[in-house]
DNA sequence: GCTATTTAGGTACTTAAATTCCTAAATAAG
DNA sequence: CTTATTTAGGAATTTAAGTACCTAAATAGC
């Protein structure tokens, strides 16, 4: 079995937490909390939720009552950007394999895949948080 | 760095193998030999062939002057075979990411992963081994 | 201030996939 | 028939992702 669109574990589990944040707004909501709600790790949620904050996407506070809230509106949220800081940049190269150079005189998905790439791309980049049902 | 679309490196050399054998169409070619022309690891090259094998889509003859060649015609071989074969069964489902269910009401990915999932599926389909450069 | 709660961050463990290593089996050529 | 070559297949290793664990730092509530 094999997934065509490569999308981590930890990538889904920041969506599907952001999504749930979003939803609550403006409550604040804390791993253990979410971790029940989505029925997924508590750790890995941490530390994907660590690496969230870091990068400025949510605003944590420690403590009693303290958690996780989105630190700018949902509508300016877009799933590339969420992607982007777990599974790291994204480069749109040549090759949709990300190779620099193909034994044969050039890419041989050249095209195809490529224009498939630039589409999940661009799809990614137009999916905001607030869209998410 | 990250790429959009799943395509293991076994899967990677399976292709770029078997274009190099079908431009050299009829000789045999042997795993010393193309694992030099693609410049890749020879034993990983050999498993990879090993399922080729196994799946028909090559014939093998061990030995002196031993090696590997197409089963059948290379119009007939698309990509998508070849994906198949080697990174498994690709199961186009309600999710891009394969889950059953979702914590929110349905797969908050609906419609547009989905439908690039089937379109990368569609071009592995129609990608055939005589087209590649 | 003290205590309980909660995130931060480092380290370690687990698991699955990718890759390599090693020996056996086939076969062509002499 | 012997030898060299080459694939087959299993075992072992490596790597990466995911997960758990532990201590420190922040902070709210009393
Ligand atoms: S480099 Fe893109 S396929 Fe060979
Ligand atoms: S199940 Fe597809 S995203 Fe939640």
């Amino acid at each position: 079995m094999s997934n065509l669109i490569n999308i981590s574990e930890a990538a889904s589990l920041a969506l599907h937490g952001l999504v749930f944040i979003a939803k609550n707004q403006p409550s604040r909501i804390n791993v253990k909390v979410l971790a029940e709600e989505l029925n997924a790790s508590q750790t890995h949620l941490a530390k994907v939720f660590q690496k969230l904050g870091k990068a400025n996407l949510v605003r944590s506070l420690r403590g009693p009552a303290g958690g996780f809230e989105l630190n700018k509106p949902a509508e300016d949220i877009t799933f590339l950007e969420i992607y982007e800081i777990i599974d790291g940049e994204i480069i749109l190269g040549d090759c949709p394999l990300g190779k620099n150079h193909c034994v044969f005189k050039s890419c041989i998905f050249d095209n195809e895949l490529n224009r498939i790439s630039q589409d999940i791309y661009e799809t990614f980049s137009k999916m905001k948080l607030s869209e998410f049902s």
